[in-house]
RNA sequence: UGGCCCAUGGUGUAACUGGCAACACGUUUGAUUUUGGUUCAAAAGAGUCCAGGUUCGAGCCCUGGUGGGCCAACCA
């Protein structure tokens, strides 16, 4: 039997027992900055209920702070989730659609005595709150009338007052353990345009007063967020209770465990300090754990939805392993990225044996999980280039490349034998003189020599050149959030990004797209950056290959 | 001196109305391999935070601790 995580419990029950007809979920961001990993996963979560229940999913912007959204996030959000794979139902929805209506549900509360305008400072309301330990004390306001009230609410939608001035509060309870219920702001005043709505209204909702409501309307039954919105939850039932018409569709509040990742952070006030002071180049940056930034970083919309279904869901804290999603995106380029040939760090080779107008074609295949991708021509010379790493002269006994006097595979064509070893005048080698063994050529292969590696390599008289960017993890401790005294900028990993400015080529590469991605054999998982032009190809590595070797050493 | 939530190998999750603690990542070993990749095979690693209780039987139920998280923006 598959098993359920404790929301699918939940959503089994309720229909089983009838209690629910059908799921309706969505995914309500607020636009003031990228999504991240962590984001992927309530998507992943919201669309994939949505669907498992032959229901479906909003996408609703939770757009209540005129100071902090933008449209820009808008747009690169739509553009994540888009990128990720998941349709939301119908248009684009707004929690700004419903001030109109959320501006009678304030009516509506006031109406029944249930909120008020206050005047009181923000320090005043502040004070009358108190601590979570003792109650807090009434508004001298509280007991306005209703008709001042709905008289004074108006007049703030007005405009008449100044920010700042005078807030619409529920009347609640002052001396509840539950600091949300000691009268909560509904509405303050702002007078700055909005996003989507303009000069329309110098009043905004809080999101306590528009989130549930906004699920109300919209018919939401299952309102999945993260744990610190459990305390909420009385509220946002409160307002249900005296605003929701009791038949139709009621939404539960269901809340679980945020996702976060070690060696990086999930929270979007550091990510927007990243970016603001400079660390990143932007909300996309490849280091960035931003789903723009892992898309430009060549990480499969798939690795990303994969991770979030294997970390699943709860409500404990955790922390997920980096190596799970890493996995994730091998699995899936494994399966998909054509192998490619690519010497990062060269030395050269010279076959003596070789004259120097030698040229040749060879097939090599394209991607052996996949049989059906075929096979594409490399040129091979007299002129190499090796990875400086293929080769040792000191070399262990369990060393399978080239050292010398001993024997390597070039991969998909000879073997070769490395004669001697030249070096400059401060003992940096710079050339391998080598001999190409006769009837060793791949596929027909009579030579009877025995090799126990196989390197990759290019033809220095035909390879292309290209930049590429490697990149470590973000930060270089575990929990950078843990130390609450400390600046988490102080733990960032200096070498988290570093740039070769020349690596070598097979000459397919050149035709290589923005976001495509290649194996480059033996090295790793790359994909071509969008800061590519057309002299000069730039390909960020998205993840290492597995290296059982680097490992033991 | 408050309230709410959480506690299972190193990490993340399972264990449906109590019934031999399972899976994945990671780690280690071996085999295969023209990628030290992939694939395949295997191993190590928790007795479920602690103490009581109920029960034939508790990771699951009850009580009390302990530890951790969240809550005092006119943010979401």
């Amino acid at each position: 039997m598959e098993s359920l995580n404790f929301i699918e419990h939940i959503i089994e029950e309720e229909l089983k027992s009838g209690k629910v007809k059908e799921v309706i979920t969505r995914f309500p961001p607020e636009p003031n900055g990228y999504l991240h990993i962590g984001h992927a996963q309530s998507i992943w979560l919201n669309f994939s209920l949505g669907k498992k229940y032959k229901g479906k999913t909003n996408l609703r912007f939770d757009d209540t702070n005129p100071l902090a959204e933008e449209s820009r996030f808008v747009e690169a959000i739509k553009r994540d989730i888009a990128w990720l794979g998941f349709e939301w139902e119908g248009s684009v929805l707004f929690a700004s659609d419903y001030f109109p209506q959320l501006y009678e549900f304030a009516q509506t509360l006031i109406k029944k005595d249930l909120a008020y305008v206050d005047d009181s400072t923000l320090e005043e309301i502040r004070r009358m709150r108190g601590v979570p330990t003792s109650p807090g004390d009434e508004s001298p306001f509280r007991n306005r009338s209703v008709e001042e009230n709905l008289d004074l609410l108006e007049r703030m939608k007005s405009g008449e007052f100044e920010e700042g001035s005078k807030v619409l509060r529920a009347k609640i309870d002052m001396s509840s353990p539950n600091m949300h219920l000691r009268d909560p702001i509904l509405y303050r005043i702002i007078k700055s345009g909005h996003h989507r709505t303009g000069e329309a209204w110098c009043i905004y909702p809080m999101y306590d007063f528009a989130h549930g409501q906004s699920d109300y309307i919209e018919g939401i039954t299952h309102s999945i967020c993260t744990l610190e919105f459990e305390i909420h939850r009385p509220l946002y039932d409160w307002f249900l209770d005296h605003l929701a018409d009791p038949s139709k569709v009621r939404p539960r509040q269901i809340e679980f465990a945020r996702l976060n990742l070690n060696y990086t952070i999930t929270s979007k006030r550091n990510l927007k300090r990243l970016v603001e002071e400079g660390h990143v180049d932007g909300w996309d940056d490849p280091r960035m754990p931003t789903i723009s930034g892992m898309r430009r970083r060549g990480y499969p919309a798939s690795a990303l939805t994969m991770f979030a279904e294997k970390v699943g869901v709860a409500k404990r804290e955790n922390v997920s392993d980096m190596s799970l999603l890493e996995f994730c995106v091998r699995e899936k380029l494994n399966k998909s990225a054509t192998r490619v040939m690519a010497v990062l760090d060269p030395i050269k080779v010279e076959i003596s044996n070789l004259d120097d107008n030698y040229a040749e074609e060879l097939p090599i295949e394209n991607n052996p999980e996949a049989p059906e991708s075929g096979s594409r021509m490399v040129p091979f010379s007299n002129q190499l280039y090796i990875e400086r790493s293929d080769f040792m002269e000191d070399a262990p006994k369990k060393y399978f490349r080239l050292k010398p006097g001993g024997v390597v595979r070039l991969k998909g064509a000879y073997i070769i034998h490395c004669d001697e070893v030249i070096k400059n005048e401060s003992g940096k080698i710079i050339k391998l003189k080598c001999s190409q063994i006769a009837n060793s050529k791949s596929g027909s292969d009579t030579s009877g020599v025995k090799v126990k590696g196989t390197i990759h390599w290019v033809s220095a008289k035909h390879c292309g050149t290209a930049e590429a960017r490697i990149y470590d993890r973000l930060f270089n401790i575990e929990y950078p959030l843990k130390d609450k005294d400390k600046d988490v900028m102080e733990f960032l990993n200096p070498d988290n990004l570093s740039i070769i400015d020349t690596i070598y080529i097979e000459p397919s590469l050149r035709f290589a797209k923005v976001g495509e991605s290649f194996q480059f054999l033996r090295k790793g998982y790359f994909v071509l950056d969008s800061d590519s032009t057309s002299d000069k190809l730039i390909f960020n590595q998205a993840v290492s290959l597995r290296d059982g070797w680097a490992k033991k050493n």
